[in-house]
DNA sequence: GGTATATAGATTGCGCGCAACTTAATTGCG
DNA sequence: CGCAATTAAGTTGCGCGCAATCTATATACC
């Protein structure tokens, strides 16, 4: 007996592509928070540090650019980083809107210990290299993909 | 001249698999806003919906295997959409501890709008074909690979 | 039956994530 | 110069997402 024809095969599950990234993203962060504890960072903290060890200070404009996150998220975050010793935050001379976010000591201080932490999350995606390495291409072409038309 | 060593390649934002992970799953989400907002869902309301049409009513617990969310996230959400008249919510007679969900009229006819969403999404990942299969492949295996090992 | 253990779901608390809006500073342009 | 438009950041509000905790019911086992 044929199998029927589904006329919401559109709305299944397993037939989403959407839903695994989502679920999938949701996951990874999740599994950061045990190493990230130790730091005392949230997953989205920790992308931020990576991004002012990377680059430097910066503004909290470019910063989002960066990071892909909006003032809504940013500056509250920001706040919390602040309080927490790892950043500074000072109003740009040249241009008083700008707000200009800089590391301080104990903040560059902290990338002695991130630096460790990718490799506790190595195996978290249980993937092989090759499957590892085609996801990272085209993960960053697709975000690519979507910055160019916003 | 070469390019220098760097010790802390492993934090540079470049090579890290998860930020886009993160940030595309992100981009997607906000962007099924707009045809979900007709609806009256939010994604993850969206995601719940299509477990419903296509399992039919189950308990909580049930619910929460399939979208991979706990009770912390579920029990409110279902109150919503409970009080948007789309499911029921009501103790299992054998079990009192079960909360069984089902559909009402309204949450099954919200089916007839929700299955032209896949199509209005279509081209939000601005990939080829084969790129978008490889990347639905990969991530149904790492999702079920992080099932299995919780 | 009676007590320990396990399970289902609800609640609390906190940090995003983002749309919408507000405030303040800057730029553009007649 | 003067005023409109733009820009940067902050605020508000709501819905996740999830760890931790609590409550109630059910099961296990003596």
């Amino acid at each position: 007996m044929e199998k029927g024809f589904d006329p919401y095969a559109a709305i299944r599950l397993e037939n989403q592509l959407c839903f695994p990234l989502y679920a999938c993203a949701k996951e990874v962060v999740r599994r950061y928070r045990e190493p990230l504890d130790a730091l005392g960072l949230t997953y989205t903290q920790y992308v931020v540090m990576m991004a002012f060890w990377e680059f430097g200070g910066m503004t909290e404009n470019e910063l989002g650019t960066k990071v892909h996150l909006d003032s809504g998220t940013l500056a509250p975050l920001l706040k919390r980083l602040e309080k927490q010793g790892l950043v500074t935050r000072a109003r740009s001379g040249a241009d008083e809107r700008r707000l200009f976010i800089g590391l301080t000591e104990a903040g560059e201080a902290l990338k002695e210990e991130a630096v460790r932490v990718p490799a506790a999350m190595a195996g978290c995606l249980d993937l092989p290299e090759e499957d590892l390495m085609q996801l990272k291409t085209i993960l960053d072409k697709a975000l690519r993909r979507m910055e160019e038309k916003a």
